[in-house]
RNA sequence: GGCCCGUUGGUCAAGCGGUCAAGACGCGGCCCUCUCACGGCUGAAACAAGGGUUCGAUUCCCUUACGGGUCACCA
């Protein structure tokens, strides 16, 4: 049998991480086995609704490349996607329920609801509805009905016995009935609830892998109930531990945390986000951490996954963030940095391709760019402590030495070039019988004056050009001299 | 509070009755080196606690502790 997997996001806003680890998930336990997968919209919550929320769900697939086999956007057979346009077909599934008595009309309203929980001795809400509507005779609901009082459709549980079902990572887990409420399938605006749209759209749509949050747990005894009181079979459940922010709270917009839109402006790359994140909660049967979807694709087992909680780590997507910034092929490396090499020296004109070069190595993200090539644009006002390096055993006097003898070496170059610069500088460091330190140090110094750059003094000189390299060697001098 | 679930280094995690308890990130040290970074080598660091079962428990069972989830006309 084919596997089909669905991703039903409800259009409420930003894509966060947990939700996209869902989708992953989802898509991989789809491909890694030839299966389809859906995306469906559920939007039965108009209030919640967020004006723009579907086209960020479309962005961000196509973005991570889980391309779905069937959605709103791209038809398929098993359409509507979106829950509102399927409206029309719930209360039918309804009705059947309440002919097979395993479901009844309730007429109560919010505020007899609202006493029951009051009245529950503790104040917490914790009361399951009293069933107060569940032995209306025909005539008492025909006649309510037709009067138009409002009503919802409640689902009828067993009051006694248990309920079990398994669940691929958490295994096999009963509950007894007597806990179940009396769940609402269809509201008094007649549109379904999440619960009830779910289980009737799953199976319409023939998802053999219902994948989802752990926070579904307790509820899926009452969708197997379901699935049970139409005869139909439940689907596989595989349900996921959450993404944490810390040990205690799951990570989540409104406390400021990173969604998948905030780390992609911070400088991650797509890809890098992806991997992370199929590793938070799941681990292939080898060693690696680096792979690519497609990799993933082969790899991935849902025996892999795992049921506790994993807490993002920044530092370790950065990590890895970095490890495919160098492993990216220049070219389309260059494409990515060049923007922010752009802002970074608007007004110059710099050889950005070896700049870029310098910056493959040292970025663990794309805004690190304008941190580390500051001082190509600007020489940052320095102290002369910065030419005091012990390792490099230099001092005030040696680069004050040091770059008064480079300066005509450099000024007399006959082509200014990477390897010229090179030659010309160690045979001045042979011929003043000094360290290579004791000469570049000062030199590296006074062309970025700043403690660390990337690119030695040989590389930031070819860069800089022969005009600005020494105008900075001067100021250097200068500063030296007032010592 | 009831019910459900979880608990291996700081973090991600392997393990599925017998291991010196992998690996990765981060952290420390060393090497390379014109700084930083890269790269290489190396070090510290964990089975929540207590009972069982067993010749033997990180692994199986129970209890406790701690954490999370859920108990909506939200999904």
């Amino acid at each position: 049998m084919e596997i089909r997997t669905r991703f039903a996001p409800s259009p409420t806003g930003y894509m966060h991480i947990g939700n996209l680890r869902t989708a992953l998930y989802e898509y991989l336990i789809a491909k890694s086995q030839g299966g389809k997968f859906i995306l469906r919209i559920e939007d039965t919550d108009q209030e919640r609704f967020v004006e723009g929320a579907v086209d960020i769900i479309y962005n961000t697939l196509k973005l991570t490349g889980l391309k779905h086999d069937e959605g709103p956007d791209i038809g398929g057979n098993y359409g509507p996607y979106v829950q509102s346009e399927r409206q029309g077909m719930y209360m039918q599934y309804a009705k059947e329920l309440i002919e097979k008595d395993q479901a009844y009309y309730c007429f109560c309203t919010k505020e007899r609801l609202d006493s029951l929980k009051e009245s529950n001795c503790e104040g917490v809400a914790f009361a399951h509805y009293d069933r107060h509507c569940m032995n209306l005779s025909p005539e008492e609901i025909k006649a309510n009905l037709e009067s138009g009082i409002p009503y919802v459709v409640r689902q009828k549980m067993p009051r006694e016995g248990q309920t079990t079902f398994d669940d691929v990572v958490y295994g096999s887990i009963s509950v007894d009935n007597s806990e179940l409420d009396d769940q609402i399938l269809i509201k008094s605006d007649g549109m379904p609830t999440y619960n009830f749209a779910n289980v009737i759209d799953d199976h319409l749509m023939d998802i053999t892998h219902v994948v989802r949050g752990s926070e579904y747990l307790s509820s899926t005894p009452k969708y197997n109930l379901l699935y049970e009181a139409f005869g139909w079979t439940a689907p596989v459940y595989v349900h996921l531990p959450a993404v944490m922010k810390d040990a205690q709270h799951k990570l989540s917009k409104r406390n400021g945390d990173a969604s998948f839109e905030d780390l992609i402006a911070k400088g991650y790359l797509v890809d890098a986000v992806m991997n992370y994140i199929a590793l938070l909660g799941w681990s292939p049967s080898d060693n690696t951490e680096i792979f690519s979807l497609e990799e993933l694709q082969q790899k991935f087992t849902i025996s892999g996954l795992s049921k506790s909680p994993s807490i993002f780590d920044i530092v370790k997507l950065t990590w890895m963030n970095s490890e495919y910034i160098k492993a990216m092929d220049f070219d389309k490396y260059f494409d990515l940095v060049q923007p922010k090499l752009d802002e970074a020296l608007r007004n110059k004109s710099l050889d950005f391709k070896k700049i870029a070069a310098l910056l493959q190595k040292r970025l663990e993200t794309l805004n690190d760019v304008a941190g580390l090539v500051d001082f190509f644009d600007q020489l940052p006002e320095y102290g002369t402590d910065l030419y005091v390096h012990k390792k490099m055993k230099t001092t005030e006097e040696i680069a004050l030495d040091s770059l008064k003898a480079c300066l005509p070496v450099l000024e007399a170059l006959p082509v200014w070039e990477e390897t010229a610069i090179h030659d010309s500088m160690m045979a001045l460091v042979e011929e003043k019988g000094i360290k290579n330190g004791q000469m570049l140090w000062p030199l590296r110094t006074a062309l970025s004056g700043k403690p660390t750059s990337p690119g030695g003094a040989i590389e930031l000189a070819d860069i800089l050009g022969r005009e600005e390299t020494i105008r900075r060697i001067n100021k250097g001098i200068e500063l030296l001299e007032k010592q």
